[in-house]
DNA sequence: TGTACATCAGTGAACGCGCGTTCACTGATGTAC
DNA sequence: TGTACATCAGTGAACGCGCGTTCACTGATGTAC
């Protein structure tokens, strides 16, 4: 059924983004053929150029999408809460859930993806949006912070660190006790539960 | 020239574990070919298979001596280290040096492969050799700790986490600043200069 | 509002290429006497 | 110690397959009058 309307391309359009920036979050750049987002999305192959350049373009945009999903999701996750305490609280529960833990095509693309966009070449497109996305998560943790502080930015950085490396450490350990561990003592720490002064 | 000796065929097999070890953590299970690691390692590919079942076996075996050999290094690192603190920031500028930030392919398999494990099916063989591995860098930050003091799991665990999480946000975001932003944070952060309570 | 035609979104075959794995072969190594 | 021969480590061609990308084609959509 050849020639979509101009609307009708469009949302398929989205639909290959989405489609795109699940199953490269689940399988990595690599993992995942064009053929394979392009019937994953309802579609034959052949169509993919009208729409992207390159598997690279898909790869960018696809990656920014992602961040946008799972930022919005962030932000569902931390309205609402009353001070910085409860709203980290709230945040990371949501991140190491076990859904997020088991679907990595629907959580966070830091950690999904972070070995993948290290990979590929500095001038490759994808890198530019992989580092719009992680400014974006940090600006979200500093936006929680006590207003009454200054904000620091280094607090903001070792939390999207701890959290990343839980999450990836938490998935590649799935199967074994330890990985359940990982999430745990993670998720106790933001919690305030251990209030050791060192890390 | 066919028929090595059985010993230079011995030597020969490891070899090609050790490119296998070094192009895997850089490039990726899915990125570096069979014929890859045996031409890095000086061979043709027909003979791979007289070595190794298969390239999953390899991963594995390659995957195990990726966390001896950084283990090794570790040690070396945290020797002769007068005390917890002392240890662990030696260990940290180490495990962030710029070096290992810039050549995964001798740092640490943790960081390098945590996406490649997580997509390997439960039953394949390297993700055992993971877990293990992480295991192994669990114990040696729990025999840094203070022998004064409760070994406390959790906080082994959650440095892992962050060390683990800087290194590849670090990597995935190198050509920007906030790159070696993440590098300084996690640093002061074991170093005790951040003496904050919470993440 | 109706008609004629140009546009172009999506199809499916085809391209050159590299993948993991197999296998017949070579000839030095290892062994039996 | 020397000879005859079986073993087997490494070679390179070949297998079926899937990859990213291209392209001639189809026919409904969009437009000019």
């Amino acid at each position: 059924m050849p020639r979509a309307s101009r609307e009708q391309a469009s949302s398929n359009r989205v639909a290959i983004e989405e489609s795109a920036s699940r199953l490269f979050r689940e399988r990595g750049f690599g993992g995942v053929s064009v053929a394979e987002v392009m019937a994953d999305a309802g579609f034959t192959h052949g169509g993919f150029y009208g729409h992207f350049a390159s598997k690279d373009e898909l790869a960018a945009i696809a990656c920014t999408r992602a961040f946008e999903d799972s930022l919005d999701r962030w932000k569902q996750r931390v309205a609402g809460q009353g001070d910085e305490a409860s709203a980290l609280g709230a945040l990371i529960d949501g991140y190491l859930a076990p859904r997020n833990l088991r679907a990595p095509g629907g959580a966070c693309p830091s950690a999904a993806l972070s070995n993948d966009v290290s990979r590929e070449g500095e001038d490759k497109p994808v890198r530019a949006a992989f580092v719009a996305g992680v400014k974006a998560q940090l600006d979200l943790l500093l936006s929680v912070q006590d207003p009454d502080r200054p904000p620091d930015t280094d607090k903001a950085l070792v939390q999207l660190a701890t959290m990343v490396g839980a999450l990836v450490l938490a998935r590649a350990t799935a199967g074994d006790p330890i990985s359940g561990d990982f999430v745990r003592a993670v998720r106790e720490r933001f919690a305030g539960l251990v209030d050791e002064a060192t890390v």
